[in-house]
DNA sequence: TTCCGACAGTGGGGTCGCAAT
DNA sequence: ATTGCGACCCCACTATCGGAA
């Protein structure tokens, strides 16, 4: 299959809002996919690489070469080119890359070129990604959508059970849990109260302590140990005292969901950026990380899947010691589930996640299963520069840098920035509203406009800094509502956000 | 007809590893 | 030694489609 002919069709569910459209488009390509380019092409109308790290990003694409009048690609020679590409490393990599960018791109033609940019950054927005894909392998292989994502799942990939779909739903229903594989993990959506995630669940719930750490999945087959994050990295390396204590458990052949994190002399939990900086490093010491398990997906041979979360946890703790577990309550009473939340908060952990004992293990469904309840802080903060967006944010002033006010000097230390919890409204007053405000100075990206206007802003948490002039930053900082009848010289101080670090 | 679940898009800060400077 | 890029950890929120109610 040519390149042109899979770029046409990304253009093609691109050109529609329609996800029927976009599907059937998708699906139609698929179908005319040869069996050894099948991966390849179900990972690119996916809009990504097969290469999991290919060393490229958006500065190494700045400079193209001139692009070619005819299409001549073919998507196993682009497969092929990112994979000498990934396989490169060492001193001269750079260059050797830079030159094998230059003789791919120079066979593409612009169109070409346009995607296989936006395949490297992850930009491609066509409107569809890997669940439209999912749809659009049942669609033209014929088989129910359901088997293709559970398939998926287990597998820990679309692109994995893709020839297997064509193949049929039986050859899709062969793929089961293996240990030593990760399958895709199951997420959850939230809610703002305790009582509305338990009246959302409904009937009697298990309230999970939620820590603020590395989602973890760890196989054990023996003395083998396998340990993964949440986008099924292998982690296992960094990890000794995780792989120590799962070798311990009484049991040959498990799968375990949990979460690694940092935890202080005092018991309490370390923040988050410690436990980050603990997990990403390959070979340096530091703080201990702990596991807490909260999931049991397979023992000795049984996969507990399908079994609902209250059998999963009946065997969790006959396998798991109390200590190596998340505190959790059961309980059908909102008021209990909340009065445990206090208790987890005091105890300086994140929040709960509530979840329905009913429910299987189901990755990829945000919202049923599990749902988890986290504080919110508020600030008022100053706007003191705004961005201009992109994709459909194009002409709109979108990312907001935030200050706060310094009472020393009468000025506004900046402290994040933030494009969330806009909506269409929001951004098209914001656009009117900060050219008004707009100072010299504007880089054509980045527009500076004089202090004036208060924003209300909802945020997770502050963290240390070492990009902001005060030593903080925001955590998940988004746009509670614009306020006007409060002035900049009331907005919080750099101090009472400095504060926020040790709470 | 209205409601709501699922999905994609738009990016945020921090940390490390690695190659180049 | 320092710098810049790429990769990946955590993540919130809105708009929209299309099936469910």
């Amino acid at each position: 299959m040519l390149l042109a002919d899979l770029v046409a069709t990304s253009a093609a569910v691109a050109a529609t809002r329609s996800r029927k459209a976009k599907t059937a488009a998708i699906a139609e390509r698929l179908a005319q996919a040869d069996p050894a380019e099948l991966e390849v092409v179900t990972s690119y109308l996916a809009g990504s690489l097969r290469q999991r790290r290919t060393g490229l990003g958006w500065r190494s694409l700045a400079t193209l070469p001139a692009a070619a009048a005819e299409p001549s690609l073919t998507v196993l020679e682009v497969d092929a080119a990112f994979r000498r590409m990934q396989a490169l490393s060492g001193p001269g990599s750079a260059a050797a890359r830079t030159a094998a960018v230059g003789e791919l791109f120079r066979r593409a033609t612009p169109d070409e070129q346009g995607w296989l940019r936006g395949v490297v950054t992850g930009e491609v927005r066509q409107g569809a990604l890997d669940s439209l894909v999912q749809e659009a392998l049942a669609l033209a292989a014929g088989v129910p959508l359901a088997d293709v994502r559970r398939a998926a799942m287990l597998a820990g990939s679309t692109v994995a059970v893709a020839a297997r779909a064509f193949a049929g739903s039986d050859a899709l229903a062969e793929v089961g849990l293996e240990v030593g594989r990760p399958v895709l993990p199951m997420l959850a959506s939230s809610a703002p109260t305790v009582a509305e995630a338990v009246a959302k669940v409904g009937g009697r719930v298990a309230v999970d302590t939620k820590l603020d750490g590395i989602r973890i999945q760890v196989h054990r087959d023996g003395d083998e140990v396998v340990v993964a994050t949440r986008t099924l990295d292998d982690i296992t390396g960094r990890l000794p005292q995780v792989v120590d204590l799962v070798r311990s458990l009484p049991a040959e052949r498990l799968v375990l969901d949990g979460e690694a994190i940092s935890i202080g002399d005092d018991g309490r939990p370390r923040p988050f950026q410690e436990t980050a900086s603990r997990t990403a490093t390959r070979t340096g010491v530091g703080t201990h990380v702990s596991a807490y398990f909260f999931d049991l997906l397979h023992l000795d041979g049984r996969d507990l899947l399908d079994q609902p979360l209250a059998e999963r946890l009946a065997a969790l703790d006959a396998l798991v010691p109390e200590p190596h577990r998340v505190a959790r309550v059961m309980t059908e009473d909102a008021d209990e589930a909340a009065a445990f939340a206090a208790r987890v908060l005091e105890s300086g952990h994140e929040g709960v996640v509530v979840k329905s004992l009913a429910a299987p293990w189901e990755a990829g469904r945000r919202g049923a299963g599990w749902i988890k309840v986290k504080p919110v802080h508020t600030l008022d903060l100053v706007v003191l520069a705004v961005e201009w967006g992109s994709g459909r944010r194009r002409g709109w002033l979108s990312n907001i840098h935030l200050g706060a006010r310094d009472p020393e000097t009468g000025g506004f230390v900046m402290l994040g920035k933030t494009f969330k919890g806009m909506t269409d409204e929001m951004l098209r007053w914001q656009t009117e509203r900060f050219t008004e405000l707009a100072v010299d100075g504007t880089d054509g990206w980045v527009v500076p406009v004089r202090p004036e206007q208060v924003v209300e802003i909802a945020l997770d948490g502050v963290q240390r800094s070492t990009t902001y002039p005060g030593g903080v930053a925001l955590r998940f900082a988004r746009v509670l509502r614009y306020r006007d009848d409060k002035p900049p010289h009331e907005v919080d101080t750099i101090g009472t956000v400095q504060a926020m670090l040790g709470g």
